[in-house]
DNA sequence: TGAATACTTGAGTAAAATACTCGGAATTGG
DNA sequence: CCAATTCCGAGTATTTTACTCAAGTATTCA
C-alpha cells in the first residue's frame, strides 16, 4: 500500500462528493473549483474510482458523479487503493526472488506492515469523516451556509480507532 | 508521512545492520551485496540516517556503520522519517491556506491519519523485527550459519500490535 | 610514513510517478 | 440543435526515485 499525495487528492475529492451528494450529481468542475484540484487530474482519478465501482457517472447537462453506495460503505482504503493501484511492494512478482533467488529481508515484514495500515484505513469510512467536527466547520465556511445539523453522534474520532 | 519503497530500502538496510551489529561495524558494501541495493543509493540513505543520529560511522579499514543505540530504541517510524523527510502533507506551509485562504478539506484529516500511522510505526522497533521468526529463517539462509538462539520471547508479533 | 580502506560529498542522470494540459469524442437535458 | 458534462488518449513539465561517477577526506594497519 503506497501512501502519497495522490491518495490524498482522491480522498479529498470523494469527501467533497460525500458532502454534496444530497444535491444531485456533483460535477468535477465543482470539485475542481472547491478543492483547487485540476479538472483533468480529477478526470483521471475518477476514471479509476469509477472502474473500481466507488462512483457512478451521470452524463449530459446537470450530470456529474454520485457515490456508488452509502458513505458508510466506502472506506479510505478503497479510495486510496483505487488510485494508487500497482503495489510493487517487493520488486519481485509472485514468489519472492527479490535478491538472487532469496526472499528479500523485509519482504514479509513490509507485507505485514502494509496489511496493518490497510486494515486501519479500511476501518474509516467517508461517513466517519463527514461526521468529524472540524470537517463540518470547514464545510460551513466553504458553502457559506449552515449545515443541517444531523450529528446523531455515530461520530467516531480517529484517535479512538487505533 | 509518506510511505514508499524508499522507506522500505532504509528499513531493510537498518534491519541488516541490526542483524550483523554484533560483528563490529558493517560496511555499506556488505549491505549492498547482501540486500541488492546500490552502494551509492545506500550512501545517500545513510547520510540521512547519520544526520538523524540513528547510526554512527566508523572510518578507516574495517570500518562501517553501527547503530547509534540499542535495536529496541530505534523505531520503524524514525527510519522512514529520516529518509522520507519533507512531508509536504498539505501543500500549505505552516497555517492552512491551501486553497484560497481556506484550509483544504482533508488538511486536518490527513494530519490525523499521518499521526496515527506514525504512532503505529513508532511502536515497532528493529528489535521487534529481529525477533520475528521468518526474519530469523531468512537470516539463517543468508548467513549460512545457525543463529544464536536467544529467542527470549520478548517476541512481539506484528499482528498483535494493532 | 604510506598505502589501503572506507566514509563523505557533490554533480549528474535515467526512469518512474505525479500533476497537469489539450483536443476531441460521446452523451443527454432543455 | 446546443450546451454541459463525462469520457478518452496523447502529450508535457515537475518531482521523486534510484543509481552512477568522480573526487576528496579521515582512519588504520603495516
Amino acid at each position: 500500500m503506497r501512501l502519497t499525495t495522490k491518495g490524498r487528492y482522491a480522498v479529498t475529492a470523494m469527501l467533497d462528493l460525500a458532502l454534496h451528494c444530497d444535491e444531485g450529481p456533483v460535477s468535477l468542475a465543482d470539485i475542481s473549483t472547491r478543492q483547487g484540484i485540476s479538472l483533468s487530474y480529477l478526470e483521471q482519478l475518477f476514471a479509476r474510482l469509477r472502474h473500481f465501482k466507488l462512483v457512478k457517472s451521470v452524463r449530459g447537462p446537470g450530470g456529474g458523479y454520485r457515490l456508488m453506495g452509502d458513505t458508510s460503505a466506502i472506506s479510505i482504503a478503497q479510495v486510496v487503493d483505487a488510485v494508487s493501484e500497482s503495489l510493487d511492494a517487493t520488486r519481485c512478482e509472485g514468489k519472492g526472488n527479490c535478491h538472487e533467488g532469496e526472499v528479500c529481508l523485509t519482504h514479509h515484514l513490509w507485507e505485514d506492515l502494509s496489511a496493518q495500515i490497510h486494515r486501519f484505513l479500511s476501518g474509516i469510512t467517508l461517513a466517519d469523516l463527514v461526521a468529524r467536527n472540524d470537517i463540518q466547520s470547514v464545510r460551513k465556511r466553504q458553502d457559506l451556509r449552515v449545515v443541517s445539523a444531523h450529528n446523531n453522534d455515530t461520530h467516531i474520532a480517529l484517535s479512538e480507532i487505533l
